[in-house]
RNA sequence: GUCCCCUUCGUCUAGCCUGGCCCAGGACACCGCCCUUUCACGGCGGCGACACCGGUUCAAAUCCGGUAGGGGACGCCA
């Protein structure tokens, strides 16, 4: 029974695990975000598991905040996963039972050198121009009197060479006189991030590792591991580094690089997470995916091998395409926190579904489209004298009068027409449509950037139209 | 310094594995025109790249070698 059962889930399931493992120092960078969703891609494509797991190794720098932000910034992508949070820090018995396994075999030994000595030496082989690694004065020194602190090094093979196939980047090769000996647990006992690493994608049997570029120094010293720990040893991807404009590695001078700083800016998830997937990885000449779209046509191989710039223009560009495409009612539930930010309350005044719909050709970001609905709700206190000034004062008052009365005696209740009642206006005075538009946009609007005419009375409403006609009526005769 | 990786329009990229269809295609940005009551949307067009040098070949963005440039790593950080 359990047999078939087993084989029924093989089935639907690959056995294909990866995960996702930031360390929560920090909050959820973009970089870390596209690195979490390729790996989210890869395992939805290929019906394998997708693990999340936390690297908080270094007590001193590990924080709850981090990891509130970093699970904050998963969710808001909707990068969900299917095991996990699994912590690094509730497996410290099981690294320190790996440690002494490789004490006991020889594959592992204790040093005693002090870490101001070490770094000393460092500093001096740098200066000296050689590598700075170490120069093995406990490899062979043997176990020293009790007492004395020391971390524990992994006992590397000095000659050949280590290699892997990495997904993305073809063989890569390291001659094993570059790796030293590595250490994998502290003065303190707490195990090291090279060790644990190992550790924790072997049992919780990883067998794709897609990870940022800037691990691959990394890998042949943990491929070593694999093998003297004799566990199988898993595929690597290494996805190229997102870099600033100036190519140098993306960082907060740069601007924003959290993920949740994109949402308060207001970016939508599906827009970054469209532009987040472009950034390294191509279909053809396809640039907008839907979700399913992208998981259907994801292949890791297709991610390219060069870092790439982090392009704000190309991401405002996708953020205005999936406004434009958006769910009003979604899209105005998404307003209202950039709206109260600016303390514009949208009681009493017109829904807003409906001034979304007016606004989503127009905005980039929900900030900007929080920006241009300021108006809707809050009755202009001043107009803009530039724009108001291209037009005489008698003509104003003509067509403020002439439009008010229009509005007051036919009704129409959509935007058509409303700009029919205007054209018909116009042609009844023999006015252009500019000079009856345009004053009375500002009268509504206060300003000259603003939805059509039609659009802005219907969702204000005629009653509200008239009241504020009549107060730039107000305004004008009075100047 | 040493090792590893990378190099197509300003930016993201297609093409490269399986040379000729590529005097290199798409997208963002930029510029121009059209649409238009403003702002936008949209449509059309333009600008613009195979880092460099050699080699192989009838033929190279594509294969090989070198050079230059960039990035990454070199922690008792991850």
């Amino acid at each position: 029974m359990i047999v078939e059962n087993s084989l029924l889930r093989s089935n639907s399931m690959s056995e294909l695990r990866v995960r996702f493992a930031p360390s929560p120092t920090g909050y959820l960078h973009v970089g870390g975000a596209r690195t979490a969703l390729f790996n989210w891609l890869f395992a939805r494509k290929e019906g394998g598991t997708f693990i999340l797991r936390i690297e908080d190794t270094d007590v001193e720098r590990s924080t709850k905040e981090s990891l509130d932000a970093i699970l904050e910034g998963m969710k808001w992508l909707g990068l969900e996963w299917d095991e996990g949070p699994f912590y690094q820090s509730d497996s410290f018995p099981l690294y320190k039972e790996y440690v002494q396994k490789l004490l006991d075999a020889g594959k592992a030994y204790k040093c005693y050198c002090t870490a101001e000595k070490l770094d000393a030496k460092r500093t001096l082989a740098m200066q000296e121009g050689r590598k700075p690694k170490y120069d093995g004065t406990c490899r062979e020194r043997g176990v020293l009197p009790d007492g004395r602190p020391y971390v524990v090094r992994f006992r590397a093979p000095q000659n050949g060479v280590t290699s892997f196939d990495d997904l993305i980047k073809g063989t890569i090769t390291f001659p094993n006189e570059e790796l030293d000996d590595l250490i994998i647990q502290r003065t303190d006992g707490t195990p090291t991030y090279n060790f644990c690493v190992v550790i924790d994608d072997a049992t919780m049997r990883i067998t794709t590792v897609i990870r940022g570029d800037d691990h691959v120094n990394n890998t042949p010293r943990q491929v070593q591991l694999y093998e003297a720990l004799g566990f199988p040893v898993p595929q690597f991807a290494h996805v190229p580094m997102i870099l600033g404009t100036d190519k140098a590695r993306l960082s907060k001078r740069h601007g924003a690089t959290s993920v949740i700083a994109y949402r308060d800016m207001g970016f939508l998830p599906e827009a970054l997470i469209n532009y987040l997937v472009r950034l390294g990885w191509s279909h053809g000449d396809d640039e907008i995916f839907s979700r399913d779209e992208m998981i259907q046509k994801f292949d890791i191989h297709n991610v390219g091998r060069s870092a790439s710039v982090f392009n704000t223009e190309k991401l405002l560009w996708l953020n205005a395409h999936y406004i434009k495409n958006g769910d009003p009612e979604r899209l105005a539930a998404l307003l209202l926190p950039h709206l109260s930010s600016r303390e514009v309350t949208t009681l009493g005044g017109p829904n807003l579904v409906a001034v979304v719909k007016t606004l989503q050709e127009r905005a980039q970001t929900l900030e900007e489209m929080a920006g241009r609905a300021v108006f809707y709700y809050n009755t202009p206190v001043s107009y803009d004298d530039a724009a108001l000034a291209k037009f005489d004062k008698e003509q104003l008052l003509a067509v403020f009068a002439a439009v008010t009365a229009k509005l007051s005696s036919v009704p129409a209740n959509d935007a058509a027409g409303i700009d029919a009642l205007f054209k018909e206006v116009c042609s009844e005075n023999g006015w252009k449509m500019g000079q009856v538009g345009q004053p009375v946009r500002i009268a509504l609007s206060g300003g000259t950037q603003a939805p059509g005419i039609g659009e802005i009375v219907v969702t204000l409403g005629v009653e509200e139209t008239v009241r504020r006609i009549q107060k730039a009526q107000e305004f004008v005769s009075a100047k």
